[in-house]
DNA sequence: ACCGGATTTCAACGAGCGTTGAATGTTAGT
DNA sequence: ACTAACATTCAACGCTCGTTGAAATCCGGT
């Protein structure tokens, strides 16, 4: 009996199916409409379960909002951190690139679109929403991702030897801010271009983004006043 | 006579007064909590009048909250405009440098915060979550921005030649979520940069800005395959 | 076969939502 | 001063919200 009390084996794994009906209806639903702009009701009605077991698996509403945030959250730190690490290894005399270190940053996003497309496109979709909110976005992105950006940041360090901090770190902002709406695929671009350029066109992305970025990072690095 | 039948002169001008208060309150609120997060109660009694005067000057929250997005959209293009007319005014053989006119773009939303802080904040604080949101995000912010985003991107296009319309198109996209982020004054990069870097501080935003969003553009530019 | 706890259903609560129509107060034109 | 149009207040509508407690069902261990 290696189980404990508090936390009995599952009747059948069921609950856990039960469970995850309803974070990914709430990911698709929070993502789609926010927080406030969808009911527990909607989303037990999308998860084809009863309302009050919303609250039997979860303790209240922001709970389950918590719950959808950090059921994905580690993940991708941690594809994220052995990107980073593949990378450094590669490296063992000289330093890596700029590109190559954002590219460690944004290559695991798009390789998980490319796993799972539905799921992870609604959990991006809703990390560029709390990016952009002003009461908690600038608390829930520092409690999900602060560790990891500021272990990218210090391999940025080493790559562009030049910069400030206050440079680096206003660089990895705009990087952010360019990254969560790039992801969050709202379909802006394909307006603006006519149907030129498809936000859903992850190859185009991958091509662009972190040329574009790094280029950034060095304009900054290489600015004296 | 010179006043229409079907809109009578305003009864000294308190109904303007009225009609501004009420756009404020809810201007503030749903930058600050979302459409769907604050009720036409609580904007009305930040507004200091009764709920059913919402609906005397405007007809329905949703048309309440076209009207906060219609009051400053005019006033933020004509500076725009202005800033890039005048950017093109001083070339007259040669073209503007990619960095004259993304300032060209940026510059103004500095100046309006200077002029009058909190309102704008506000504003661009909605912008940024309108920008990053997936139901209407790309279709208000094509309707609202779309002509002269396309008047910047030809002025973009004689400075860097070289670039193709896709390149430009995901740099604009790129810089659209550099610049939403970084106006919604989130308080992200304060906490990441342990309080090295302010998001407030548009000195630090207004030196750096430019620079690294010219430098992608032009990396992308002169990117061969 | 049955027991007991884990899971799910049912029904309801008080509160707040967007919206409306009628009553009231206010002001401009005569 | 009177009036008619405008601006504001009051009271209420039907509905949905987040949440809860008790009843019903399920199912593994004995």
């Amino acid at each position: 009996m290696n189980e404990r009390k508090d936390r009995p084996m599952q009747k059948s794994a069921q609950k856990q199916q039960t469970r995850d009906r309803i974070l990914n209806a709430a990911e698709e639903l929070f993502a789609q409409r926010g927080y406030e702009g969808v009911s527990v009701r909607q989303i037990m009605s999308q998860a084809g379960a009863d309302v009050s077991l919303a609250y039997y698996h979860f303790k209240s509403k922001k709970d389950l909002f918590d719950q959808v945030m950090l059921r994905r959250v580690e993940t991708l730190n941690d594809v994220r951190l052995a990107a980073l690490e593949s990378v450094e290894s590669r490296h063992v005399d000289d330093a890596p690139t700029v590109e190559e270190i954002i590219g460690a940053f944004t290559n695991p996003l798009i390789d998980l679109l490319a796993s799972d497309h539905d799921e992870w496109k609604h959990y991006f979709q809703l990390i560029a929403q709390i990016n952009n909110n002003p009461e908690w976005g600038g608390e829930l992105m520092t409690r999900y991702f602060d560790p990891l950006v500021r272990r990218f940041i210090e391999a940025l360090k080493k790559a562009l030897p030049d910069s400030s901090d206050e440079d680096l770190f206003w660089s990895y902002h705009f990087l952010s801010g360019a990254l969560t709406l790039t992801f969050a695929e709202t379909g802006r671009i394909d307006n603006l271009s006519s149907g030129i350029c498809r936000s859903s066109d992850m190859q185009a992305i991958n091509e662009r983004m972190p040329v574009f970025l790094a280029a950034g990072f060095r304009a900054l690095a290489g600015q004296k006043d």
